[in-house]
DNA sequence: CGAATTCTTGATACGATTCAAGTGGAGTGG
DNA sequence: CCACTCCACTTGAATCGTATCAAGAATTCG
């Protein structure tokens, strides 16, 4: 990770609501969020959205834009962002005399991915009131991962359309399916902080398995 | 790519419904489908089963093994497959030695990563007879890059419950929505072919954009 | 303080699930 | 070769979940 810290091109800060990447560009450098909210998103013909992804300090938002070029979709601040750029030219390179630090970035993509795959899950097969359920388990635990979490609270700047956009859901459901969580006092949303009240009720209507998470790299 | 052969260990034949990888496992080898066609899932509690990615013949089916270790899923053969075993030591040996492979391979999970995103999408926003359209014109796409297309046709194994459990819907659901596809003639499915009969109004209904699935590398 | 967002709530309509029953084809054994 | 069984597919009806429309309350921001 020192490594990679020398790498660094430029930083910059963005506002909420600003493009940290955009749709369909063909950037020259990957982007490391060093702290904030963004999400990853596309829209459709009919002017919907959906997020495929939230990304959190210490992600590496846009690694594929390294091997992919082109990006299929934009990637939009939704807190304020403090944000880091490394050049592709500089990555290939390190990668090429790093065969660890190569890994390393690989399996930043496959936890991505494996996130990816936890969503569709959690997209297809469960109700609404657990599919925000475990969205709220996966977040508390990545947040955990790298200190943005104050016992059972952590920071959540997204609006309620914003996280209708997160479930695939209308924001008049997103916010009855809320109401749910919180008469069942399983947590509170107060201002732009998340506090779980009952984690292991909260889980257990989840069916919230951390296991994909798991950041875990082998000992080189 | 003739890199990668050398380091076959074995291959194998599955048979349909056979597991391929059992979730939970922490195999210490990759497997690479030489032919057929493989499914990634996850059962939840309720006996629900959800379909996160459909593999076919050339794709890398979990490479992840390889640096996540412990699998979160179980893949299983829909048809009957052709598989190699590649050991994670010998896989790891080359990557070191061989950059541009190693890239090679997180291209490729970054390719399953876009298309897992794209998946996302057309769970949360697409309608369901746009997300079948989807599907069906990715899988041609894809099909057809390694050569299992014929014209606008091709094999596809599986059942309308399995279909349903990608799509993360009921199979009556999936069954009517079908019945609309046929009778706007936009395609067929007859035996375990499929043919799509008017390719511009399916890509169309789905608003169907294969850049995602953009499958090359830059040149080293 | 007023204006603009964001959140909340209710009513209605539509989409999707579930339950249930029936059809058709492939394979099996008498 | 026919009856039988199994499995995949199809269809209809009732129920439940979710979207949409609409309006009002609360909060934030300038």
């Amino acid at each position: 990770m020192t490594l990679l810290r020398n790498l660094i091109w430029r930083d910059r800060r963005f506002k909420v609501d600003e493009e940290i990447v955009v749709e369909g560009s063909r950037p020259g450098y990957s982007t490391l969020l060093i702290d904030g909210f963004a999400a990853r998103y596309k829209f459709l013909a009919d002017g919907t959205r959906q997020i495929t992804a939230l990304h959190i300090a210490g992600d590496f938002v846009d690694l594929h834009a390294f091997l992919l070029k082109t990006m299929d979709h934009g990637i939009v601040a939704m807190s304020q962002c403090h944000v880091a750029f490394v050049e592709h030219g500089d990555l290939k390179a390190i990668t090429e005399s790093q065969p660890h630090l190569s890994r390393l970035l690989w399996l930043d993509t496959l936890v991505d991915g494996a996130i990816h795959r936890e969503w569709i899950v959690a997209m297809g097969r469960r109700s609404k009131k657990a599919h925000l359920a475990h969205l709220v388990c996966e977040l508390f635990m990545r947040l955990q991962v790298v200190g943005r979490t104050t016992g059972y609270s952590f920071h959540f700047p997204l609006t309620q359309v914003e996280l209708a956009d997160v479930l695939g859901i209308s924001l008049v459901h997103l916010n009855k399916t809320l109401q749910i969580l919180r008469k069942a006092e399983l947590l509170t949303w107060i201002g732009q902080m998340i506090t779980i009240l009952d984690w292991a009720r909260l889980q257990e209507l989840a069916q919230f398995d951390p296991t994909y998470l798991s950041q875990t790299v082998e000992p080189r």
